[in-house]
DNA sequence: GTGGAATCTTTGACGACTCAAAGATATCAT
DNA sequence: ATGATATCTTTGAGTCGTCAAAGATTCCAC
């Protein structure tokens, strides 16, 4: 129905969002900046989306979903989702490598198609980089999951989720064994040099606190 | 590289040229015709085609692929192939239903992914209708086919592809048990009626002489 | 509380693709 | 070979999404 313009904005503007504060206006430069055009070209794109009940907006204050715009952009991000877990767990592709397709495919695939692959894939809930993947109603099942920098030392915990999806960081992580699903042992931390270090297989692997922020633990151990 | 709208019209170009002479000029009423627009855009971006030296194009006198166009255009139908044969082969998708995903898809997925589809499916050479699905070099694999319309009565074939691909012919032979890669034997015609029946698995199958244009049989039984 | 600085909006323009309708050319039957 | 008809081309205009640059508003440091 939206072309897929519209749905990239609307999902820019659904994962801009901060955590914890749903209901914050998203500053506009920060929809360009994510979409890739200029401040202007998102003012008049985001009047439009207003025009048609998928955001609220008013001059100079942000803007913000609608009920129909977030439903819209989680039916996106579903797609986007499950269209990862496709090409990294059934055609082996890399997890560092996949997004640029996805980014395509989510706006190319029917329902009908787009069921068939959910059933396919097992109706799995998280994607490969550990993002929750919303239901067909468009409901988040979101493990609860805290930074890998934020576990105290010496506790084993298991990989959850990564926040930077950078191909580079994913790489890293690739280069030293440290996956979804993996059982790490946090070492001790060196507020000092900035660093944290991580004991994954019997090795070691020291890694900036502020990547640590961004490598996600499951809490439930 | 090429937009969704130029490697449209390549692929309309290059399905529309008659078999056997596939140097003969295309009109831009079929062009138009088959891509969806009115004839003044047609003429408008077959110039524009022609302009990009994809297409070699006169003033009323139709319109032919160059070496560089069919390049593009194989490349089109070798990712609308193997899409629709993942969607029928893997997904379970009906074959009467894949059209519209494919036509969407074949423009959104990325060299590396299409390599390693092709690898997943094991390098099909024909789709699910029996099209050829041509190799990464653009070259085609035709298996000699011939209508069963020109069977001789009496003869088993094999049927092997589909020249109507509209959802209701393809029902119609979902139902009645016609399907790629089925024995059939070929019994008598009825050039009255204009009909031909198939015995199938044991069940008779009456089918229009035009029908039966375009079901292929292959011809090494 | 005021004067930058940062951010946002408006404006005019453009490229890609499209249509409708008027005009040009080709084709075919007589 | 001459109209009538079918086909093709041109023209003028419209939509969508975009940019650059000028103008408006907000925010923050002093």
């Amino acid at each position: 129905m939206a072309t897929e313009t519209v749905e990239n904005y609307l999902k820019a503007i659904f994962t801009l969002r901060k955590p914890g504060d749903e209901d914050a206006r998203v500053p506009l430069g920060d929809v360009a900046g994510a979409v890739g055009v200029t401040p202007g070209t998102a003012t008049t794109m985001v009047k439009k989306l207003a025009g048609e009940g998928l955001v609220r907006y008013e001059r100079y204050g942000g803007v913000q979903l609608t009920v129909k715009g977030e439903r819209a952009a989680t039916a996106v991000l579903r797609r986007h989702r499950l269209i990862e877990t496709f090409l990294v767990k059934t055609l082996g592709m890399d997890w560092s490598e996949v997004h640029e397709d996805a980014e395509r495919l989510e706006h190319a695939v029917s329902d009908a198609l787009l069921e068939r692959l959910d059933r396919f894939l097992g109706r799995p809930s998280v994607d490969p980089h550990g993002d929750p993947i919303p239901d067909i109603d468009g409901r988040f099942r979101e493990a609860r999951v805290v930074p890998v920098g934020r576990c105290k030392a010496g506790s084993r915990v298991r990989l959850a989720r990564v926040m930077d999806q950078s191909p580079e960081f994913l790489r890293f992580l690739d280069r030293n064994g440290l996956r979804i699903g993996s059982s790490v042992v946090v070492q001790s931390a060196e507020p000092g040099a900035g660093t944290l270090t991580l004991k994954v297989g019997g090795k070691m692997v020291t890694i900036a606190l502020a990547a640590a922020g961004n490598l996600m633990a499951s809490v439930a151990e």
